[in-house]
RNA sequence: GCGCGAUUAGCUCAGCUGGUAGAGCGCCUGCAUGACAUGCAGUAGGUCACAGGUUCGAGCCCUGUAUUGCGCACCA
């Protein structure tokens, strides 16, 4: 097939004698003068690999190479971004594909720009996940669980698994074409990194920031840890919901094995049904297990319009009745041991599991008299780990927790609106980072939604009772804690608990960059100038770097947030193995190309909204991609015997047509950096097909094939200079395609050997 | 319950500070024309959810309603 078309461009025999010195060595050409790669169709697989190589290669991913080699001065705006670290066991997913081409679009059009460009790749250990997997890996394997197999070596496990799969996913980032600077390369839990989260402990620690209490907290029975509120998810279920007698009330549960200490009972004090008694009064009851003394609380927490309007608590299982006893200071006492059995105050059923202990307690109960009525049609939600899925049963447990209410006398600041010596918190920090315009969040109505997170935000418990992470610089002695990173003595043991993952996630802006040092990296690229994530991160991690940053720095972690939307399937449902509708964007890429998968997740794709994918779409831009091969194609036959030193006289029409480039040029590039990314793919895209190719190149036609000279001479210079700023114009959106015909080109028509750092249109290096 | 969105062509969505409705895909018709059939030329298809209001003028601004998605809280 391809052999028919090399025929068919014999058609123009005048050959400069001129071209054939500047052409590239590499380059086999054809008699018409023009590549011989051009004949058939763009292969986007033959050529990818080989042009991230040259990339790599060129140094240029790294901004001091950019310097040295005199692509950047060394005095140019920076722009850095830093990479949301994903799990290290983890593969690549369209979520991650989506978010690396919106980066890499952000990042290639800075350098063009000439700006000192620095986007910084990491990985995250994701303790949880991470080692529930690996525990998951040796249950199967070798039937064995966490204690038998001990912290030491089930952690030396964890780090060969880790240390394994980290090249899976950084290979295949590299596969999306992220032109990251992999020298600078951060793993959360390498040395820089722990060293930053055992300095940004000590200093909260020290300040009264962080605290250790018994609180109560999210425990995962299954997985023996506590769960951060934003971890958990809750489900939907149907249960019975029982009401019983308690004394002269009825009160209505759907947890009966956590009632055996129930001793106090609550009302809301304006409730008139309970008038009659009074806050403190004490009456006995006949409960499950015998004769109980009662007392009667009022607070406003009782809904009177919820059951019967009373209702007894169990402290040590809930948070809400948490709160109530710690505003009365009542007694607490637990019921139900981390593993989820019965402690000796269930009596008889002490040493059950709870779920096998509820019906002989309901059975139990109903010999007793002491049940109501059942409702068998309740429909709750149940509160379970986001990962693993377990149930989650409040206790109350002494942990870490960060104090996002106490005040402080704020330190160095570069937050706007917050000055040297303001009384803050810790949520002031984070509200007036982003009210002072610190932060702009992208889109904006996000800004509302962290408000109102920020407004019902309590205190962060940072503590895990898991292996995998960083170790928490506390040692005990009897009762005693000191905070340090040394041991303190002999007779200290170390805490044996892990920081929640988000505690050094919270810090990446700075430990990737070097913090706590005062290192060059640090002084020239924060704060950052965006960081890109999916929404759903908002709080997890997103609110975490501002909390972190401000307080330890005093500048905001990144000026910008641009928040993309979850990749769905083609009917908007979400991704998942169940459903099987996953798309891989490894499979894309090779069926496809880069370039296309990448286009597919940017055009249609608003920030913050979730966009819809099909291998259809995908196709459509595989089609682009060749499209611009062949528009190349068709420019050099037409100019391979062009005379680039030659003054030539543009027509009006020619003008016109260079003018509508420069618009194009500007539209995207405003689009660009307003970061509509969506708009700018889509003007790029519009520009090239619509315009150049069905209406300039069409037109051009008969001026390449007539015989006025001078027209000729003109148009061949204006398509040249179109050629050329379309590539650069598309290189961030489709770095493969652009770069590969760049590499063809006629030295005269290139600025750069390499596009990646050619200047960008109408922009001239800064 | 509180908050944030969405509702525009068959589908997925754009539409910037109000000025005659847009794209991609799909559909239909024609076309092997020297860049490209991974293509070209064209056609059809919309009371911009509904009801009021502001305005010379509303898809866009205001009020309300409906439907729908999401987040948070509650969940005795």
């Amino acid at each position: 097939m391809s052999q028919k078309r090399t025929n068919s461009t014999f058609i123009y025999p005048i050959f400069h004698a001129r071209m054939a010195s500047t052409m590239n060595e590499h380059n086999n050409q054809n008699e018409a003068g023009i590549p011989e790669v051009f004949l058939s169709p763009f292969n986007a697989g033959e050529n990818e690999d080989r042009i991230y190589a040259l990339w790599e290669q060129s140094g240029f991913f790294n901004p001091d190479v950019c310097i040295e080699k005199g692509i950047t001065k060394p005095d140019a705006l920076t722009f850095s971004i830093v990479l949301p670290p994903p799990n290290v066991t983890g593969t690549l997913h369209m979520g991650h594909a989506a978010m690396l081409a919106v980066e890499d679009i952000l990042v290639r059009h800075a350098r063009m720009q000439g700006k000192r460009t620095l986007w910084i790749p990491g990985t995250d250990s994701a303790a949880l996940a991470t080692q529930s997997k690996v525990e998951g890996i040796i249950y199967k394997e070798e039937k064995k669980r966490r204690d038998e197999i001990g912290r030491e070596e089930l952690l030396k496990r964890i780090d060969a698994f880790a240390e394994e799969s980290k090249d899976t996913i950084i290979g295949q980032t590299k596969k999306m074409g992220a032109s990251m600077d992999w020298s600078r390369y951060a793993f959360t839990l390498d040395e820089t990194r722990y060293k930053a989260v055992q300095t940004a402990f000590m200093r909260m620690y020290e300040a009264g920031l962080i605290y250790r209490g018994a609180r109560s907290v999210n425990w995962d029975p299954a997985m023996q840890t506590t769960v951060s509120d934003d971890e958990m998810v809750y489900v939907e279920q149907k249960d019975p919901f029982y009401y019983f007698k308690y004394g002269p009330f009825v009160i209505g549960t759907v947890r009966p094995e956590t009632k055996f200490g129930d001793k106090y009972i609550v009302m809301h004090p304006d409730d008139a049904r309970y008038a009659a008694y009074t806050h403190g009064q004490k009456l006995e009851v006949e409960w499950i297990n015998g004769p109980i003394t009662a007392t009667i609380i009022k607070d406003e927490a009782a809904d009177p319009e919820i059951g019967t309007g009373v209702m007894t608590i169990t402290p040590w299982h809930s948070k809400v009745d948490f709160e109530i006893a710690e505003r009365h200071g009542l007694d607490r006492e637990p019921v139900i041991d981390e593993r989820g059995i019965l402690l000796p105050i269930a009596g008889e059923f002490a040493g059950q599991h709870i779920k096998k202990a509820r019906a002989a307690i309901i059975e139990k109960m109903q010999a007793k008299g002491l049940i109501e009525k059942i409702d068998e049609n309740y429909v709750h939600n149940v509160s379970t780990n986001e990962r693993g899925g377990g149930m989650i049963e409040p206790q109350i447990k002494e942990q870490w927790f960060i104090d996002v209410n106490k005040e402080f006398t704020m330190g160095h600041s570069e937050i706007p609106s917050v000055a040297e010596g303001d009384l803050v918190t810790l949520k002031v920090l984070m509200q007036k980072a982003v009210t002072g315009k610190g932060i702009s969040i992208f889109p904006d109505r996000f800004e509302r939604v962290y408000y109102n997170w920020i407004n019902n935000l309590h205190d962060w418990c940072i503590s895990r009772q898991i292996w995998y992470g960083h170790r928490i610089p506390a040692w005990f002695n009897k009762g005693e804690v000191k905070v340090q990173i040394d041991c303190p003595g002999d007779d200290w043991t170390q805490d044996p608990d892990t920081l929640d993952t988000w505690f050094s996630s919270g810090l990446w802006t700075m430990s990737t960059l070097g913090w706590p040092e005062k290192t060059p990296d640090f002084e020239t690229y924060h704060p950052t100038t965006v960081l890109e994530t999916g929404y759903d991160i908002l709080f997890f991690w997103v609110a975490r770097m501002v909390l972190m940053s401000t307080y330890l720095t005093g500048q905001v972690p990144f000026k910008n947030v641009y928040l993309h939307g979850l990749v769905r399937d083609e009917k908007g449902k979400k991704m998942s193995k169940s459903l099987g509708n996953i798309i891989n964007p490894l499979d894309m890429i090779e069926k496809f190309g880069t370039d296309a998968t990448r286009l597919s997740l940017i055009i249609g794709a608003a920030p913050g909204n979730d966009v819809p994918l099909s291998e259809n779409r995908i196709k459509g831009y595989k089609n682009f991609a060749n499209k611009i091969w062949n528009i190349t194609r068709f420019i050099l036959t037409h100019t391979h015997d062009m005379d680039y030193v030659a003054t030539v006289t543009y027509s009006e029409r020619d003008t016109e047509i260079l003018a509508t480039l420069k618009n194009a040029v500007a539209d995207v590039t405003s689009e660009i950096e307003k970061f509509n990314l969506f708009l700018a793919g889509e003007k790029a895209y519009h520009y090239v097909w619509s315009e150049l190719a069905d209406i300039v190149l069409e037109e051009s036609k008969p001026i390449l094939t007539g015989t006025d000279v001078n027209a000729r001479a003109a148009r061949q210079a204006v398509l040249s200079e179109c050629l050329v700023t379309s590539l650069k114009l598309l290189h961030p959106f489709m770095p493969f395609v652009t770069e590969t015909i760049w590499q063809e080109l006629p030295a005269e028509l290139r600025d750069s050997d390499i596009l990646m750092v050619a200047s960008w249109p109408g922009h001239d290096k800064m």
